[in-house]
DNA sequence: CGCGGGTTTGAGCCTACTCAACAGATGTGG
DNA sequence: CCACATCTGTTGAGTAGGCTCAAACCCGCG
């Protein structure tokens, strides 16, 4: 119930910044222009060119790359509490695209709302930037993972970088990790065909390591799987008193 | 001569914005403390972990993610007056390593000092936020291309985005490309072994459509290459009024 | 002058692709 | 509520693009 009044994003925040009343205002504030998305519509109504900035306040969405119609990688997987468009300041057109995935709301973000939070509020506004910055890193990941991985610990990292922001955002319910994607999405996200996707799914379960029951993955043993492919969970690395200004 | 005088980071900005007094002072003062770098050395001295953001003076520098030893995507490539780190606020340690590619000398930025940006002027961090931003397309773009394109695609693909970043940088002297990079790094940096860097590069050597001397490349027909990959100039789509505050 | 790194080339292999067909699920309109 | 279309998942067969391994050459450099 207080999960739905009081924003995800608000909620991941105050988890790292022992907010004040005004800094907490200053965040209501800035979700002020609350809008609904339906599944597969584009985050940002590609009339007005100017506010490319929102944060996602319930749904699934991504963020992707296009080329030749059919040639897509998907690039950032967004969820509830995420900032989207931090670091697209500065461009008016597609593509990258931001698409929802299922139904949803967003919070339209102003720039001078968003500039004023970082002469009025720099805590707050630092720490935005940071959080996106996790982000930049956990992309950086899956674009080493695909430039040097094999098909099937691609799949795997996936999987880890999934269940690491689930966990974070503390969605994740059960040891059944949701992976509301189809294979094909899978394979945009990894730079392979959905039919191979399929098939390493199917390995990898007829090998026991992994079951599957509709939009559901478990997986037996994540050590294993970590350990198999380097993984580091950016989000537990993430030091937030870096962004503080006392350096000393 | 008053090339080396006065920071290549500077001369960038002072292209989009038109700097007053006092912001161009802070700015100065914001690359006080400039350390020189030997070729293959990391910009940030793995002693202190607080400062891990940086203005490139001059030289080449490269950001890279590492697993295995022998596995490494290079993720950026910077030049003089490049901003390094700048998405890497909330994070110490390595990976991913940023190393010197060859002789140069860094700016190491104090977080104090650039977060004081942020509120004393505005404007000019903004705009380095902007800057980044642009960064981080490339990247999205160059991931694309290695996850979707065929490798002789990604590697005119790299050298577009090479050669739109040179142009931007104002590096570029005539109409041979520098492309200051082993071809080990160049697979490095599109998920493919020198080997077929080489093999690639000489099929289009033979074909006529590329000429190489040392470290030097000339293309022929850029045109054609630029559509056959689709190739999106970033820095040309890049718009500076978007990122200061007046909506309407 | 010997060494190490980068480049070049050949031979052979295997991973992931393409093409194709079908089953199941989902949806949609009449 | 059924008929039809479309999307997703599954599996097979054959292909090829980029890999590995290996050797030789070039060049700068200590």
């Amino acid at each position: 119930m207080s999960q739905s009044v009081q924003s995800a994003f608000l909620t991941r925040l105050s988890r790292i910044l022992d907010l004040t009343v005004s800094e907490r205002l200053a965040l209501e504030d800035l979700e002020a222009r609350t809008e609904d998305r339906r599944s597969h519509s584009e985050v940002f109504d590609s009339g007005r060119h100017d506010d490319r900035i929102a944060i996602l306040r319930s749904g699934w969405a991504t963020a992707q790359v296009h080329s030749d119609h059919d040639k897509i990688t998907i690039t950032h997987i967004y969820m509830a509490g995420d900032l989207i468009g931090f670091n697209d300041l500065g461009f008016a057109s597609p593509p990258h695209v931001s698409v929802m995935h299922t139904v949803g709301s967003v919070a339209i973000l102003s720039r001078e709302k968003l500039f004023a939070m970082a002469s009025d509020h720099p805590r707050v506004f630092n720490m935005m930037w940071a959080l996106s910055n996790i982000e930049t890193r956990v992309l950086q990941d899956r674009m080493h993972a695909i430039a040097r991985f094999a098909a099937q610990d691609r799949l795997m990292h996936f999987i880890l970088a999934l269940k690491a922001k689930i966990d974070y955002a503390s969605l994740l319910k059960s040891d059944r990790l949701p992976l509301p994607f189809s294979q094909r999405e899978v394979g945009d996200s990894l730079g392979l065909t959905a039919v191979y996707v399929n098939r390493i799914l199917r390995n990898l379960e007829k090998s026991g390591s992994l079951t599957r029951s509709r939009s559901y993955v478990k997986i037996h043993d994540w050590r294993t799987w970590e350990e198999r492919v380097q993984f580091r969970n950016r989000y537990a690395e993430f030091d937030p008193r870096l962004v503080s200004a006392s350096n000393k």
